[in-house]
DNA sequence: CTTTCACTACTTTTT
DNA sequence: GTAGTGAAAG
């Protein structure tokens, strides 16, 4: 199989059928479905949720369905497809095209993100705003929200901006507004939570901005408060599918109800019909406000729905399976749902307890080599997950050591970049002259004698005249505020000018071209050249390609022009079923661009492109590397998967609550469904973090795992899998099978961690230490207890042993030492 | 105003 | 181990 990273293309693989290229026949479409995808096709005249598991080939259901609507004589002006990712519109657009042809491209199929967006421009003068509004990302964000904090003067200590942001950001996914959240403030934080988000929500409208929450946030807002509009968009649309439902928030979910409508809508307007796709056990992304509810009640929500379960997997071995089943049968409150394959056993699971992190890496590298070796695997097949990013480094350094090609996708992504952000952040001053935080942030970058000090003066003008900030600034430069010292004057003087010049080259030249002379004139690229910094290198190759970036997007916009849209819902009859099905050969190429601005279409396109380019292409003939999050929805034929230890994965932030703890769990769950015939789990009895050597126990995901699934190919070593345990958590047997220890612990590990309320953890688990504590420890010997960090789960102590050096415990699990 | 040095604080992150 | 911040010196 040459192609590994296809998002979910499994449903295809077995069923090698060839899609009909044109004339789509209803029933050829249903060809190689099996008989519930072939339902979740057919379905109409209610709600349709998909519960789909892990390769079940919902994208197949999905393109399916849209296809078969088309066949059955909907217009694609009348559906929207919605999905989170941009790789995954694209590859749903594309393959929707493959089926019915190129009247696809009619339809909507974006992010929630871009289709919002869309739609705020188009109906920028209902809201009031002007249509070029800047789009914000967490880093704007929190740049904004750390100046609205200083200025309030709360102690950045007690009130972090990244904490205010995900504050802000939760009460907007759960669409409340600042008054709102004044009102339920139950606490210092929330208070003054409520009042820095109602200063952000200000200063982001003075800043003809917007955040992402805010993009979702202001959509529903137009929806509920427009009915005119609301309307338009119901009669318009009359096929919604959202895919991946179980990572939506209570704001888009609320969004996807008034795109849909209601029966009691007064206008009169039927609902749409409404197709969502999900698997509740996929769901990962909790921690970004993403809720499970809105899958597992959409029952309740949409009474008439209709549920089909996908169970049947194209994937992976019956093995694999049967894992995945047995670690999230563990998690509670869960549908059942069983994967099931045709695909034969295959191989056991590959299991391996390594001393330390490096010899976990070089066991994976050396694993990858003979596969590879053996003709059993190319490269390309191969992918190594891990729970956070820094643990992609060690495998990194084995892989360089053995010259294995690998990849590692994520990280600090080409968009996150400092050198990129300062570049795009000129663009938008260039676009949006109000955007402050784009403003401020280059302000004296590079260095042009414009300091902190001079900022604040500036700031302090802007917010006394009412003005913004960049207006504020062109009256310093003409020396209207008077604070200000001579030298800061002169240096704001020349910042102006110079933005005034850059401006003119902006309206005479395409985005590369401005690019390009941004770059040169501020002397941005001057200060790297002249850098002897390596990473400056790096930073110029990054800032060539943007210019690269910039120049393909100007070739791709003028070879399709826009054609005109049909207009907003304000100026035309909102009779508008019909509104764009004139002429069906026309593509509706305005996707995602506003048609008459370029560096505007620019600006969006890399605000809500995360980086489609850190996957890579097939072909590359690399192993590759990247997060679990990162994982989900590809597939491998051969996964690695490492640091499988209780406080690495699970992760120690996890380890006490159940609800992270299940979500973990769902990521392993995930984890496991990527790999389609091989995979190895692998853990380490002892890592570095955070510069410190840590002991782990076993992941309890490892001990969920059926035994004769298992194929260990090493075990924890018999002197330290029976130690004498001699404090107060309980004793361990004997140790004579290693793996059934390390259930026992985790099992202990869990009932501990349920009654942590109830009985707390003294005298049931975790060793109790203060520091100055004497211990004696079966490896290291006597020691002194340094300190101690955590509570109950998360329990650490740093314990200095002389001669054996300082070392960082967990307290829970089976700690092989005893206090003295 | 800029540089430097020490201090801290660390998940995951589709847009 | 490192990146990002904050205070003090240049």
């Amino acid at each position: 199989m040459s192609a590994p990273l296809d998002l979910e293309f499994n449903g295809d693989r077995p069923q090698a059928a060839a899609p009909a290229r044109s004339g789509p026949d209803p029933e050829d479409l249903l060809a190689g479905l099996n008989p519930q995808q072939r339902e979740a096709v057919t379905h109409s005249g209610s709600p349709l949720l998909v519960v789909a598991g892990a390769g079940s080939g919902k994208t197949r259901v999905l393109t399916s369905r849209i296809a078969y609507l088309l066949a059955g004589g909907v217009h694609p002006g009348q559906i929207m497809a919605i999905t989170f990712t941009n790789k995954a519109a694209a590859e749903m657009k594309e393959r929707v095209v493959d089926l019915v042809g190129r009247r696809a491209n009619m339809m909507w199929v974006s992010t929630f993100h871009s289709m919002c967006v869309r739609v705020l421009r188009r109906e920028a003068k209902t809201l009031g705003l002007s249509s070029n509004f800047s789009i914000y990302d967490a880093d704007d964000s929190k740049r904004l929200i750390g100046m609205i904090a200083r200025e309030q003067e709360l102690d950045s200590k007690r009130y972090p901006p990244k904490q205010l942001g995900i504050h802000i950001s939760n009460l907007k996914n759960e669409l409340l507004t600042p008054e709102e959240a004044a009102e339920r403030a139950g606490n210092d934080m929330e208070r003054k939570v409520a009042q820095v988000y109602a200063a952000y929500r200000r200063r982001l409208v003075d800043s003809n901005a917007m955040d992402f929450d805010d993009l979702i946030m202001r959509t529903v807002e137009l929806l509920q408060n427009h009915p005119a509009v609301a309307e338009y968009y119901r009669r318009r649309f009359r096929h919604v599918l959202v895919d991946e439902y179980q990572d939506t928030n209570h704001a888009q979910y609320v969004l996807v109800r008034e795109l849909v409508g209601t029966e009691t809508a007064e206008s009169g307007v039927a609902p749409a019909e409404l197709c969502v796709v999900g698997d509740a056990d996929q769901s990962i992304y909790a921690f970004r406000g993403a809720t499970i509810r809105n899958i597992e009640e959409f029952e309740r929500d949409y009474p008439q729905a209709r549920s089909i379960p996908l169970e049947q997997n194209y994937r992976s071995t019956q093995t694999i399976l049967s894992a995945a089943n047995a670690v999230i049968r563990q998690n509670p409150n869960r549908r059942d749902k069983r994967l099931w394959s045709e695909s034969g056993e295959g191989e056991r699971i590959v299991g391996y307890v390594a001393d330390n992190e490096h010899d976990e890496a070089a066991f994976v590298a050396n694993e990858i080599d003979s596969l590879v070796d053996r003709g059993e695997a190319t490269f390309n097949d191969i992918a190594v997950f891990y729970r956070t990013n820094n643990q992609s480094r060690v495998f990194e350094e084995v892989f360089i050591r053995l010259g294995l090609p690998y990849r590692v996708v994520g990280g600090v992504r080409f968009y996150e970049r400092r050198e990129v952000r300062d570049a795009l952040a000129y663009l938008r001053v260039l676009d949006n002259p109000d955007d402050t935080v784009s403003l401020r942030r280059i302000l004296n970058v590079p260095k042009r004698g414009i300091g902190d000090r001079a900022e604040a003066v500036v700031a302090v003008h802007a917010e006394q005249e009412r003005i913004s900030f960049g207006a504020a600034l062109r009256e310093a430069a003409k020396g209207e505020v008077p604070a200000l010292a001579t030298r800061a004057r002169n240096a704001i003087s020349g910042f102006v000018e110079l933005l005034d010049e850059l401006h003119a080259v902006a309206a005479a030249n395409d985005v590369a071209e401005t690019l390009d002379t941004v770059l040169e004139r501020t002397g941005y690229r001057g200060e790297l050249e002249a850098s002897d910094d390596p990473q400056d290198a790096t930073r110029l190759e990054n800032l060539t390609e943007l210019i690269t970036v910039a120049r393909e997007f100007t070739e791709a916009t003028a070879a399709a022009p826009e054609p005109a849209d049909e207009g907003s819902p304000s100026d035309a009859a909102p009779d508008a079923a019909s509104a764009d099905a004139g002429d069906p050969g026309v593509e509706d190429r305005d996707a995602d661009l506003p048609a008459d601005d370029s560096l505007s279409a620019f600006l969006e396109r890399v605000s809500l492109v995360a980086d489609a380019d850190s996957l890579p292409e097939s072909g590359d003939g690399v192993v590759t590397l990247m997060t679990l999050h990162s994982a989900k929805g590809l597939e491998f034929p051969v996964v690695f998967s490492g640091g499988w230890e209780d406080g690495v994965f699970p992760h120690n932030r996890a380890l006490g609550d159940t609800t992270e703890l299940a979500e973990e769990r769902r990521l392993a769950y995930v984890c496991i469904t990527r790999a389609r015939q091989r995979l190895y789990l692998s853990r380490a009895m002892m890592r570095s973090a955070w510069g410190q050597p840590m002991t782990n126990p076993a992941s309890r995901f490892l001990t969920e795992l059926p035994e004769e699934l298992m194929d260990w190919r090493r075990v924890e070593p018999a002197d330290r899998a029976a130690p004498q345990v001699r404090s107060t958590w309980g004793s361990r047997g004997g140790g004579a099978d290693r793996t059934g220890a390390d259930s026992a612990q985790a099992r202990v590990a869990e009932r501990g961690m349920r009654s942590t309320s109830a009985k707390g953890w003294k005298d049931t688990i975790a060793l109790k230490l203060e520091a100055g504590d004497k211990v004696t420890h079966d490896k290291y010997g006597l020691g002194t207890v340094v300190s101690t960090e955590g509570e109950g789960a998360r329990a650490t102590a740093t314990i200095d042993f002389g001669a054996s050096g300082t070392v960082k415990l967990m307290l829970i699990g089976s700690v092989p030492m005893a206090k003295l």
